[in-house]
DNA sequence: CCCACATTTAACAATTCCGTAACATTGACC
DNA sequence: GGTCAATGTTACGGAATTGTTAAATGTGGG
C-alpha cells in the first residue's frame, strides 16, 4: 500500500549491522511510502549518506568498526547533514549512551526491540514539521470535478462515486497536471511505478473506464502522443 | 484520552517510596475531589493500576525494585494504559532522566520539593484536556446510529447492543471520521495503539464482527486502500 | 481453578480488480 | 475513398485482496 505519486516522499537512511533489522525496517518504511537506503556500519553510513542525501538517518548505536555516536558526530560536521534528522536505535542496556547521543545532536532515541508501528509513527512525528503540503494534495478541484483522496471518490457536480484504486490514481495524476500530455510510458512510470512491468495498452483500458464514469471531454486523446486531462469542453 | 467512564471524579494513582509524600499528595488531591490509590514501588504500581484503572499516574522516578521510567514503559504496553496520563516526579538532581521520561511517553514532569497547589493545578490542567475531549466524544450520533461511550453500546434505530471494547473503539474511530479511508496500519495505530504488535488482518475480523451488528452499508471496503465509515447507503 | 468471553491468528473461500488479448473502430495520410 | 497504424472496446483468466470461519490464545470474574 505504498503512497506513490505523492511528491513528498522523504528519504531515510537505515544503519544497522543486523540485516534482519534493516529488512524489517525497510519493509515497514517503504510501506509507508518512504524511500530507503541502508548501510551496515558507521563508516559505510557516511559514504552512503553523501550520495543518498537522506532527510532522516536511523542509526544503531552499537556497530562494528564505528559506533553510531561517532558516526553522528562526523555527519554533523558535514554541511550537507547539519539539518538532517538523526534518530538513534539502541538496546535497553545501552542507556548510558543516551546523554552522549543528545550531545551530538540526536533528534530522538528509539529503544529496541522495535515495534514497527511505533517507529514509523515517531518518524512521521519528526518529519511532520517539514511536510505540510500533503494536505493540499488530498483534494483536487478541477472543472466540475472534485477529486478526493480521503475517500477515493470523485464528485461530478453533486454525484459522488468511489473509484477503484488504479483508476483513481490515474485520474488524480492526469488532473494534477491539466493540459499536459503524457504518453503511456510516462503514465505507467508515474502511476503504476518504476518497478511494475505491464503492457502499455493497459493504460487504454483504464482510460476507457474513467471515461465511463466522468464526462468524456475531460480526458482527451492525442493520437500518436498520449492522453491528457483537458479543462475545456 | 484516559478511560474514565465517570466524568465526575478522576482517579489518580500515586507511586512513591516515601510514605510522607504519598500522604501529602493524597490529602491534597482528595481535598480537590479526586479519587486516589497508591503504591510504594514500580512493581506494585503496575499491579494496582490494573485494578484501579487510574486516569492519571504520578510516578516517582527513583524507587526501589523498579524505577519510574521502566514502570511507565511497562504500563504503556498494556492496552488499558496506552492513553493514561503519566506524570513523573523527580528530585532536582535527577534531571538527566528527563529525556528518558519523555521517551516512554511522559505527559508532564514535576520537580520535588512538591508545592501542593502547583501540583494540583498541573494535574487539573492535564485532566481538563481529557475531559473536554472525551466529554464531546461520549456520544456520537451518525446516520441511524447512536454510539455511546458511557456504556459501550450502540443504538441502531431503537435496538441497543453492547459491544466488546475493541469493536466499539474501532467503530467509534471510524464513525468519528466519516467518509475517510484508513488503511489497516492506520487503524491499528489509532485504535490498538502504537506499540501493540498484531498482524494487520486482525482488523478484518473486527470489521466483520461490526458488520454483523450494524447495517452493512455503514462500513465500506476500498480494495487495496482500507476501510471507511460511509454515511450514504 | 474454571468458565465465559474477547481477541488474535491461521486457513480456506469468495470477490474484486487488473492485465491481457482479441476484435472493432477511428482518423491521418495518400 | 482506401489503407494502415493507433486507439476504442469488450470479455475473460488469474492474481491479489478481502471475507469468513474456526481454533488458539489471552483475560477477567466468580
Amino acid at each position: 500500500m505504498a503512497n506513490n505519486n505523492l511528491p513528498t516522499t522523504s528519504k531515510i537512511l537505515l544503519v544497522d549491522d543486523d540485516l534482519d533489522i534493516i529488512e524489517l525496517l525497510e519493509y515497514n518504511l517503504k510501506k509507508e511510502g518512504y524511500e530507503t537506503a541502508s548501510a551496515n556500519d558507521g563508516i559505510q553510513a557516511v559514504e552512503v549518506a553523501k550520495i543518498f542525501k537522506p532527510d532522516l538517518i536511523l542509526l544503531d548505536v552499537m556497530m562494528p568498526r564505528q559506533d553510531g555516536i561517532e558516526t553522528a558526530r562526523q555527519l554533523r560536521q558535514l554541511p550537507d547533514f547539519k539539518d538532517t534528522y538523526i534518530l538513534f536505535l539502541t538496546a535497553r542496556a545501552e542507556e548510558y549512551t543516551e546523554v552522549a547521543a543528545f550531545d551530538v545532536g540526536a533528534d530522538d532515541y528509539i529503544v529496541k526491540p522495535i515495534k514497527p508501528r511505533a517507529l514509523t509513527s515517531r518518524i512521521k512525528a519528526v518529519l511532520r514539521r517539514d511536510i505540510q503540503q500533503t494536505e493540499s494534495d488530498l483534494v483536487i478541484e478541477i472543472g466540475q470535478l472534485i477529486i478526493n483522496r480521503t475517500n477515493y471518490s470523485v464528485n461530478n457536480n453533486g454525484v459522488n462515486l468511489v473509484m477503484p484504486k488504479k483508476e483513481f490514481e490515474l485520474l488524480s495524476f492526469l488532473a494534477k497536471h491539466p493540459n499536459k500530455v503524457f504518453n503511456r510510458d510516462e503514465l505507467l512510470e508515474k502511476v503504476w511505478g518504476v518497478d511494475v512491468y505491464v503492457v502499455e495498452r493497459t493504460v487504454d483500458v483504464h482510460i476507457r473506464k474513467l471515461r465511463e464514469k466522468i464526462p468524456e471531454h475531460y480526458i482527451k486523446t492525442l493520437k500518436g502522443v498520449g492522453y491528457m486531462f483537458s479543462i475545456e469542453e
